[in-house]
DNA sequence: AACAGAAATTGAGCGCTGTTCAATTAAAAA
DNA sequence: TTTTTAATTGAACAGCGCTCAATTTCTGTT
C-alpha cells in the first residue's frame, strides 16, 4: 500500500513511540518486542522497521522520552518545595523509579553494542536531569566550593542511583534493608556537609 | 543413549557451568544462550535442560559462582592489606567489576520473573560477601555505633555500586566523569567520618 | 550370552524474537 | 487516465527458550 493518508510520517513515528512506552511500562524490557508494538498500532512489523532503524534505535527514543518525563517529574517537585530542596530531590528521585518501575529499570537494562555511541538527543536529555540537580547542589554549596559541583553532582546522583536500584531489584530485599530512600538521604546530607 | 561413562551427572553440571561463565564472560548477558553452552559441552539441548531446570536457573548458577570468586577475589586484598583497609574494599569490588566486566554486569542484568525468590544459594553467597564489608566497617565504627554496621554497610554497598554501574555503563562517560573510584571512596570516607 | 529394565541423551518441533526486502498497493503527478 | 513515486506489507531467515516422544546406551538378571 502506499501513503495512508490518516497518519503522516511524524504522526506514525509519535503513534508507535507512546505505544512502545505503554507496553515498556507493562511488561519491562525482557518482555518488550517490536512485534507487539507494531501490532498494537495497528501496522506491519516491516513499517515499524522503516520509522525506526533497530529495536536499539527504538528503545533508546522510549527511554529519551521516559528521561524527559522524569525530568519534568523532579522539576515540579522542586517548584513547590519548601526549604529542604535537597530531601525533595533524592524523594523525587525514587518515587519516579517506584511509579515507573519498568520504564526506569529499562533505562538501565538496555545496553548498545560494544563501541556504539550515544545519539545526541538521548545524551542532552540526559544532561539536562544532571544540570537540575547540579543547580540544587551549587545553591547549598559554599561559594568558594562552587567549582565541586559537577564532579560532586555526578557522585551524589551515583550514589542515589545505587540505592534506588537495590531497591528495585532485590538487593536490599534480599539484605534485610527496609529503609534505602533514608539512608540515601543521609549519605547525601553526609557529604553536602564535608563540603 | 544412555549414561555416558565419560562424565557422571555432577561432573556434567560443572562442565556446563563452566562453559557458561565462560560464554557469559565473552558475550555478555544479551549475547548469552544456552544453546550455545550446550554446544561448547558437545552435548544437545535437550541435555542441558535436563541438568539445568531452565535458562533463569542457569544464569542464577552462574551468577553464584561469580558472586563467589568476587567474594573471594576481595578476601584475598583484604589480606594482604596495610592500615587503610577501606581504600582495599572500594578498590577491589571496583577492580573486580572492571576485569569481569561482562560476568559483574549479568548478575544485575539477570532479573528473575515478577514475584519469584532467589533460591537460597544464591542469596547465602550474596550475603557472604555482605558480611566480609560488614566486618571491615565495623572494625572503623567507633564501639558505641557498632549496632550501625549492617545498615551502613548496605548504604555503602549501594553507594559504591551506584558510582561503579556508572562507570561500566557509560552513564559517567557520558556526563565526562573521569574519577569514579576516588568519588565512590570519597563519599564512603565521609559517610564513616560521620559515623 | 541373551534379555529386560532403567536411565541418559537426542533433536525435531513449537512459538517466539529482530530483521530484511521483493512484491504489492495507494496516493500524487503528468 | 496513465505513469511515477512512495508507503506498506508479510513471508522468509536465523536465532532464541523450552518440551518430550523416540532412541540409545548402560546395568542387572537370568
Amino acid at each position: 500500500m502506499g501513503r495512508r493518508s490518516d497518519h503522516s510520517r511524524a504522526e506514525l513515528e509519535e503513534l508507535i513511540l507512546a505505544a512502545g512506552h505503554t507496553l515498556l511500562a507493562e511488561t519491562g524490557y525482557a518482555g518488550f518486542s517490536a512485534r507487539e508494538v507494531a501490532k498494537r498500532v495497528g501496522y506491519s512489523v516491516g513499517t515499524l522497521y522503516n520509522v525506526f532503524e533497530s529495536h536499539d534505535d527504538l528503545m533508546l527514543a522510549i527511554n529519551t522520552r521516559t528521561f524527559v518525563e522524569w525530568a519534568a517529574w523532579i522539576s515540579a517537585r522542586l517548584e513547590r518545595a519548601g526549604e529542604d530542596r535537597i530531601a525533595v530531590l533524592v524523594d523525587s528521585y525514587f518515587d519516579f523509579a517506584t511509579a515507573n518501575r519498568n520504564l526506569w529499570m529499562a533505562i538501565y537494562d538496555h545496553r548498545l553494542p560494544e563501541g556504539a555511541a550515544f545519539p545526541d538527543r538521548y545524551a542532552q536529555d540526559r544532561r539536562t536531569l544532571t544540570l537540575i540537580v547540579e543547580q540544587e547542589i551549587a545553591r547549598v554549596l559554599p561559594p568558594e566550593r562552587a567549582h565541586e559541583a559537577g564532579p560532586l553532582t555526578r557522585s551524589l546522583l551515583a550514589t542515589v542511583h545505587g540505592h534506588c536500584v537495590f531497591a528495585l531489584n532485590g538487593t536490599f530485599a534480599l539484605l534485610e534493608e527496609r529503609h534505602p530512600r533514608d539512608a540515601a538521604l543521609a549519605r547525601v546530607r553526609e557529604a553536602l556537609a564535608a563540603a
